[in-house]
Formats: C-alpha cells, structure tokens, sequence
DNA sequence: AGAGGTACCTGGCAGC
DNA sequence: TGCTGCCAGGTACCTC
C-alpha cells in the first residue's frame, strides 16, 4: 500500500488523536509480522504517553519516555483510530489501546509490514541507521544524486527505489518522477548528467509533495486513517496505465519488468 | 562493492 | 463455480 505520501498521511491522521494520549494496555492477536513482535518487552509501555509521532522514511515513530514503537505498514499495512470495544477482524494484528478509550489499530493483510521497538536513541537502529535522506529535505539535492550514482550501472528507476539512496521513492512515485523527468526507467544511473539529475531531483520532491496534499494514492484499498481515501490517482500519468495514450503527446504508454518490478514509461516524453 | 535474485504473506483477478 | 497462476504499494538478505 504505501509510499512516503501514504505514511505521511497516516502519520497526519493518527498524530491528533494519539499524542498525549496515555497508553493503557497493547493487544497482539498475530506477532508473526515480518518480524516477531516484541510484545514482552512492551509490557513497559503500560501508562506512558505519546510524546511525538514522527516518520523516518517509511517508517512511523511513536515516541514515549523509555522508547520508540517503530511501525511500518509494509505493502498492505494500514492504521485507523477506533473506538476500542469495535471488534477486530481477521487482519487486525496490534491494538494499542488508550486511556481515553481510542485504539490505534494495525491491519495488515499481507504481514510485510512491522512493529517493533527500541529503548535505545532510535536513529541508531539497525533498520533506520543507514537510511538515505528524505526527499523532501534540502540534504536531497541534485549534488547528492550526482556522487550517488557515478560509475552505477544500476537502472535509475532501481537506484531511486534503494532506501540507502534516498528514502520513501516506491514504485508508483518512481515511475511518475521519472516520467515528469522526461528520463526512461531503464537508463543507467551513472550515464545521467547532472542537468537531467536536477530535473529529477525537482520532479521527485513535487510528485512526493503533490501526493501529500491529495492524501495519497489510493489504488485498491488504501484508506486515510480516517477512511478516506486518497486522491493522487487521478494524476497518475504512467503508473498502471499500460497501453493508455500518453497525456502529453498521445503515444501508448509502455509496460516493462525491472527487477520483478511493474515499470511504465513514455517512450516518446522519456529519452 | 555492486548487481541480481529470493523470500516473506494474503487477496483479487483473469483465464480456463 | 472452482481451480490455477499471476499480480500487488516493500525491503532485508543471500549469492555471484
């Protein structure tokens, strides 16, 4: 389901309802997510309070005073705030469940999301210590990418979906910021010159931007935390439309495999 | 070091 | 209707 603009609405959602909110109990019906959940140790999470709710990538932080729950949702992975006493359904794996009566609930069909947890400086954890910059942040610039991806052979599009490169880019945003690039998917990293760089540097941050004012992508079912769904799709311009008419010059969008992955493209706008 | 493939898991859909 | 095979928004880890 999600990408950097999904989890940032997520994050928007929940942070309203749940910081300051007093945690009183956690509840794990499945602890078999792509990691073990480390429901024994947070047993110390009894009483303590949300002092933040942060992002790292995609990676979600709840921050309280003896640590830091780290979510992420995985390819199906979503959250909603509830009212407690609604019952759970097959998928629903991790409550954690407030003072106040408020549940934040994780729903994960697929199981390749994670929830875990780190008494130590959180930064420092071994699934968020090398992590690339944010794209949004100024430290992701055309220079970054440039030294990044000198002497790389790698496809572009493959490089920009590496976490250790840059943070949060997945497979729908990759494909549309190369497209807004004018740069085919499939070129190597190391071949591109920094003019085209800077483009997609830009082309980058505005998809990512855009995405987040329209609440996300929704293609199957993901739904804001508040059950709306996000309306991004409506400006796709390549990402799942193979065979349609390219908006811009009206050639048919093609469709190819990368690295098990979908990837579409312009064969004309894209060089 | 970098590139490429595999694994984890369920649900939805196309095709037969 | 039911079966099979393929596809899906992620990413750590393995091998070459």
């Amino acid at each position: 389901m999600p990408e950097l603009p999904e989890v940032e609405t997520t994050r928007r959602g929940i942070a309203p309802h749940i910081v300051g909110q007093v945690i009183d109990h956690i509840i794990v019906r499945q602890d078999h997510l792509r990691w073990p959940v480390p429901t024994k140790a947070m047993k110390v999470l009894h009483k303590q309070q949300i002092k933040s709710v942060t992002r790292r990538g995609k990676y979600l932080l709840l921050a309280t005073t003896p640590g830091t729950i780290i979510i992420h949702l995985g390819m199906s992975g979503s959250l909603r705030i509830l009212n407690k006493d609604i019952t759970a359904t097959k998928h629903d794996h991790v409550d954690i469940i407030f003072t106040n009566g408020a549940c934040l609930r994780l729903r994960d069909p697929r199981r390749f999301g994670a929830v875990l947890w780190t008494a130590e400086n959180v930064a420092q954890h071994p699934l968020l210590k090398g992590l690339g910059p944010e794209p949004l942040s100024d430290d992701f610039n055309e220079e970054y990418l440039f030294a990044k991806t000198r002497k790389r052979k790698i496809a572009i599009k493959q490089l920009l979906m590496d976490s250790h490169v840059v943070v949060g880019v997945g497979n729908i945003y990759a494909n549309e910021a190369l497209f807004r690039a004018g740069i085919r998917p499939g070129l190597a990293a190391g071949r591109i010159n920094r003019q085209r760089l800077q483009l997609l540097t830009t082309a980058i941050k505005e998809v990512l931007q855009a995405a987040i004012e329209q609440g996300g992508t929704t293609l199957r079912d993901f739904t804001a935390s508040d059950g709306k769904p996000g309306y991004f799709k409506q400006h796709l311009f390549v990402y799942g439309r193979a065979d349609e008419n390219c908006a811009i010059c009206g050639s048919l969008i093609k469709h190819i495999k990368q690295g098990q992955r979908a990837s579409y493209y312009c064969p004309v706008c894209q060089t």
